[in-house]
DNA sequence: CTGAAAGCGCTTACAG
DNA sequence: CTGAAAGCGCTTACAG
């Protein structure tokens, strides 16, 4: 098997001109039917392949998209944005476009070293998943090609950004309870700790405005340190009759205190969550939950970025994506008392 | 800011050749101390960067690495190839490669049909992530560039690949409950499914055949069918002391039935098992189980292709990366009857 | 120590 | 419909 067969090693068999050879095999005018295909069989049988690098030199582009995603994103529990980039990357596949993912250490977020994709020209544009260092951003930012923030967004609408519709799924997730005939809901999370938790429970206080219900600051309870790191939660010493958690971990956790506390799920406290990962289905009982739209999501994006790169430079401002409830059996009808 | 600035401009700006640039640049010999300080002085204010795909095609060398990854073993719960994915691509880096993971699809892998990093020479070598079709593995193998086999092996010994020690991991978690003082223990998991459950359970056989412990029949416990879905495990009549399961997943099934047909786990029966995933950490009790050693897994596959990619042919053959047990509550001191 | 020339493999703009 | 020329940005081998 030959190595390295070239354009022209194709035109010199066949006495033809390399140009000839690239246009019949980019489908381009000017080679008649019968010689583009003639070409198209050598290639084949000469076990032709274009040469990436040639092609890029050419016409500017890499046709690779820089994935940057913050390391502590990315430990062993943590599979979401392992699965987003893996959607990512499928989804630029078809666009001819690969994904190359670069784990950011917290090392060169302090520092503010941008990715060495960046530096050698490697990539096209860059899809930021995950929140990051405001710094770090601004830096990001002043690269002279485009991005797109996925799942989370900066403060400043400058730059496109697709996130999941958290206000909105957690406000149909107590709607739901409402519906199901709760009146006293709490809400499980550190209000100070992310802005998806902020939306979250936004979303949830919406829910209950609109039905006239009472938010109760003794039901909304700390689930996390500034840190992030889980804590203890506190059960009240009075439960609401549902609580509304950011997350199936939380809700796994809680749930676990609430059994040792000696309550029963669903029967004394129904239980509803964020995520739709492994937590949801482990617990017991099956967690209520609203599944986020990684698909979605990495499809928008994608989008968004090859737009981007092909000129088009309209911004696309802050997209939200709706997300799906789950129903499982965290969540008993609540009589009228 | 200006957008491509190449080593041209800079040599413009500075009334030098473009050849004393690349040198300068890239610490070859033929410049002065002098002028090579300039010149990079000048080239960071100039906000210059490489061009990857010039580079790439002067050398022949594209700087990146495929990773293929079946994407049946890419799915919502199974985020093991994407960490491994990860390490990959971080130990990449440090060599100044990129990974691109492939998605391989069941439709490609059943018509063949290579990777698109292949045919547009996007890459300059493979590993291969996770079993496929023997027959989609030929077609890999006549590629001609480097590849690596990761997490599991082909018959044939003329390609590299890197494994778990799943034999010797076993051989060590057996060895570990006979010296908790167990005589009669199990096993679970299909043997015919896949090769790792096979070489676990040949290591924990290897264990009792040393200490001429009987295996008994009864106590191979099956946990699958052929195409790898879980059944429900026939738990039976009298229960060894202790079982070996194949991995935390399935552990974590066995302990719910065992739990629901009244037994108490560890004082009834010792569990052990392997992979030291979520599952390991969610049971009750935690499960002492063998943690496959990801990372060094990931180093040595990325050394072996780049060996291979800067032309030392040599063969390493099966490589076998030896896991850690991470010790539990899930075993219990066996006293002698 | 410095630089002119050549070439990596492709594609576009232009001439015939 | 076909092809000669030029150029993308770099680096190596060679000449001075």
């Amino acid at each position: 098997m030959k190595k390295n067969v070239t354009m022209r090693d194709i035109a010199e068999k066949m006495n033809v001109s390399s140009v000839t050879v690239s246009k019949a095999l980019n489908d381009k005018d000017g080679v008649s039917d019968d010689l583009r295909e003639k070409i198209k069989t050598v290639a084949e049988t000469m076990g032709y392949r274009i040469n990436a690098a040639a092609k890029s030199m050419r016409d500017g582009y890499s046709y690779n998209i820089g994935v940057i995603i913050p390391e502590r994103f990315a430990g062993a529990n943590q599979s979401f944005y392992l699965q987003m980039y893996q959607h990512i990357s499928k989804v630029l596949e078809g666009y001819n476009y690969s994904g190359i993912m670069h784990l950011l250490t917290d090392e060169d977020e302090r520092n503010k070293r941008l990715p060495h994709l960046y530096y050698e020209k490697k990539v096209d544009g860059f899809i930021v998943l995950g929140q990051m260092d405001k710094e770090y951003l601004k830096e990001i930012k002043g690269m002279d090609i485009p991005i797109v923030l996925l799942d989370f967004y900066d403060e400043y609408d400058d730059v496109d950004s697709v996130i999941t519709d958290n206000f909105f799924g957690a406000y149909e997730l107590t709607n739901y309870l409402i519906r199901k005939g709760h009146q006293e809901i709490g809400f499980v999370g550190n209000l100070y700790s992310t802005s998806s938790i902020q939306d979250r429970f936004l979303g949830y206080y919406k829910s209950l405005l609109e039905h006239h219900l009472v938010m109760n600051p003794e039901y909304i309870l700390n689930d996390r340190d500034e840190k992030g790191t889980y804590i203890d939660i506190e059960v009240p010493k009075k439960l609401p009759t549902a609580f509304v958690c950011n997350c199936d971990q939380v809700a796994f956790n809680f749930i676990s205190t609430l059994k040792k506390a000696g309550y029963k799920i669903p029967e004394d406290c129904s239980i509803v969550s964020f995520d739709n990962d492994i937590y949801a289905t482990i617990t017991e009982p099956g967690l209520t939950t609203v599944e986020v739209n990684v698909e979605e999501m990495a499809k928008t994006a994608v989008r968004f970025i090859i737009e981007k790169i092909k000129g088009n430079d309209e911004n696309n401002g802050r997209v939200s994506v709706k997300g799906n409830i789950i129903y499982r059996d965290s969540v008993m009808e609540q009589k009228a008392r």
